[in-house]
DNA sequence: CGATAGATGTCCT
DNA sequence: GGACATCTATCGC
């Protein structure tokens, strides 16, 4: 698919990617699900981001790809992937923190080594699809490892404040994560989840 | 070279 | 809602 949709402004980029389905390719097993959670990071003048001043460490070197390309970090032994947006002097991306999955679930279980919360987050997710920082991180989006299609359209999108990042001052408040409503794959679910999953 | 801080996950009460 | 496991890059000494 067209990935310019990616570049420009990262709030729409982060909104737009909701419903998209991620689909990964390792060892010849393809394993896929829609995105339902985001998180938006805006480069130089977001203090949660990884690129908060431009600041250019071996760890987020990736982030200063162009759009189309992906950022995988390491923390507490689990990775996490970022779809970035914009150009180098603009480090900025998008967090996939939770999809429903889809093509070859049983492989996601076997890889999460269980059969409920399989990608509620943005670490199980990573596992589910068997994404890692030595493999993936750097990689373009669309050349056979990881590829977006079109998905699901989402019946409504809510803004919430990001999660784990209480230490960040006034970042703690900007509403840049974005989640399907009444999905249930979604970190820290709380209330109905909704009959079709919250699709149009 | 030791200390520590995370964009986390899991299990427990 | 909270404790604890876990691990790597970065920073301070």
């Amino acid at each position: 698919m067209d990935l310019s949709f990616l570049s420009g402004n990262t709030l729409d980029a982060a909104k737009h990617l909701l419903g998209k389905e991620i689909i990964s390719y390792v060892d010849g097993i393809v394993t896929s699900g829609y995105i339902t959670e985001v998180e938006a990071y805006l480069g130089l003048d977001d203090k949660a981001s990884h690129t908060y001043l431009g600041k250019k460490t071996k760890k987020n070197e990736m982030m200063f790809n162009s759009y189309g390309h992906l950022y995988v970090y390491t923390m507490h032994g689990h990775h996490c992937m970022n779809i970035l947006t914009r150009e180098t002097e603009f480090p900025e991306g998008v967090l996939i923190r939770g999809i429903e999955p889809h093509q070859n679930i049983q492989t996601m279980i076997e890889r999460r080594g269980r059969d409920t919360h399989i990608s509620d987050g943005p670490g199980k997710l990573t596992k589910a699809l068997g994404v890692r920082r030595d493999t993936h991180n750097g990689i373009r989006i669309n050349s056979g490892i990881i590829d977006l299609k079109e998905g699901k359209i989402p019946q409504k999108i809510v803004a919430t404040k990001r999660i784990g990042i209480d230490t960040k001052e006034e970042a703690v408040d900007y509403l840049y994560r974005f989640i399907v409503d009444g999905n249930k794959n979604v970190s820290r679910f709380r209330g109905r989840a909704h009959e079709n999953g919250g699709w149009m």
